[in-house]
DNA sequence: CGAATATACTTGCATATGGAAGTATATCGG
DNA sequence: CCGATATACTTCCATATGCAAGTATATTCG
C-alpha cells in the first residue's frame, strides 16, 4: 500500500468510525438527556470558554458549522433555559450565547453519560496504550482547529 | 488521565476530526464532481459489491442511514445515470440499486480527487508511520461494521 | 467626516435525514 | 393451506443544515 492510499484509507476509515459512533452513541444521549451529539458539542464549547460565553461566529468555526446552523441551535436551548443571550456593549452587532447554571448542569450530566458510553465501546478489545495511541494521533488532527476540548 | 477519559478524548477527537474533514473535503469534492461525500460513500459500496449492486437495507446497513435515507440518496442517482434499478425475480419486496457503467467512471474519478485530498491534508505535518498507525487503530473500529472498505 | 468595505447576525429557500406509518411480499407455525 | 409475523421498501412529517440575500453595525481610507 502507497501512503498515498494510507491517507486515503485513514480518512474513510475515519468517516466510517463517526457515522457508527453517532448512530451508536447519539440515540442514547437523546434519550437519555434531550440533547443531541451537536448541542452537547455547543454547550461544551460554552462550558470551557472564558465566561461561559461565545459569540455565534466563534461557535460556528469551532464546530464546523454555518454562522445560520449556530443561530437556529441556540433557540430551542434558550427556550429550555441552557443557554441565554447577551449583548456586547462595545460592539452591537454581536450576541453572544451564554451557558447557563442549567445549562452546565446538563452539560456535566450528559458527559457523564457520554463518557461511559466511550469507555464501554473501548473496553475489551482495545488496550490502554491502544486508546491512548488513538487519542494521540487524532489529536494531531484537532490539536489545530479552533476549540480544542483539552 | 483515566482509562476512561481517554476513551472519551479520543472519541470527542474522533467527532472534531470528522466535521473538519466534512467541511473540508466536501464541498471541493462536490464541486468537481458533483457528488456529496454521502453519495460517493453509496457508490462506493456498491463499487466493491458483488454484481455492483446492494439491497437498499443492506445499503442503509453499512452507510449508518435509516432505509428511508437510502430510498432518496438512490433518486438523484438514478436520474443522473449513475444508479440503476433492478428488482430480484426471487423477492418481489428488495429493489436493488445497481452501479452503471457511468457510476463507475464517475467513483473512480472521484475518488482519485479523494485520495489526493486526503494525501495532501497529511503531508508535511504527519509520518508514514503515522498515518498507518491511525488508519490501523480506526480499522479496529470499523472492521467489524458491514460494509467495510478493504 | 463620509463613502466604501468588512463583520455579525438573521431569514428565506432548498436539500438532507430520521422515525413512524403505510404497502407489498415473504416466511413461519399450526 | 392459512393466519400471524417478519421483512423490504416508500411516503409523510418534523427537524437539521448550508448558502445566499438581507439588516445592522463597525472599520477603513480618502
Amino acid at each position: 500500500m502507497t501512503d498515498e492510499n494510507a491517507s486515503y484509507a485513514a480518512v474513510l476509515r475515519l468517516f466510517r468510525a463517526q457515522s457508527f459512533l453517532e448512530a451508536r452513541l447519539g440515540p442514547p444521549l437523546a434519550s437519555v438527556h434531550g440533547l443531541g451529539l451537536n448541542e452537547l458539542m455547543l454547550l461544551m464549547q460554552l462550558a470551557r470558554a472564558p465566561l461561559h460565553r461565545l459569540r455565534r461566529v466563534d461557535l460556528a468555526a469551532m464546530l464546523n458549522a454555518s454562522q445560520s446552523t449556530v443561530t437556529r441551535m441556540a433557540l430551542p436551548l434558550e427556550k429550555t433555559g441552557f443557554v441565554k443571550r447577551e449583548s456586547d456593549p462595545r460592539d452591537a452587532r454581536v450576541a453572544y450565547v451564554v451557558l447557563t447554571k442549567a445549562g452546565r448542569a446538563i452539560v456535566d450530566q450528559a458527559e457523564d453519560t457520554l463518557r461511559q458510553m466511550s469507555t464501554e465501546l473501548f473496553r475489551d478489545r482495545w488496550t490502554d496504550k491502544e486508546i491512548a495511541a488513538l487519542g494521540g494521533l487524532l489529536g494531531r488532527f484537532t490539536a489545530a482547529l479552533p476549540g480544542e476540548i483539552p
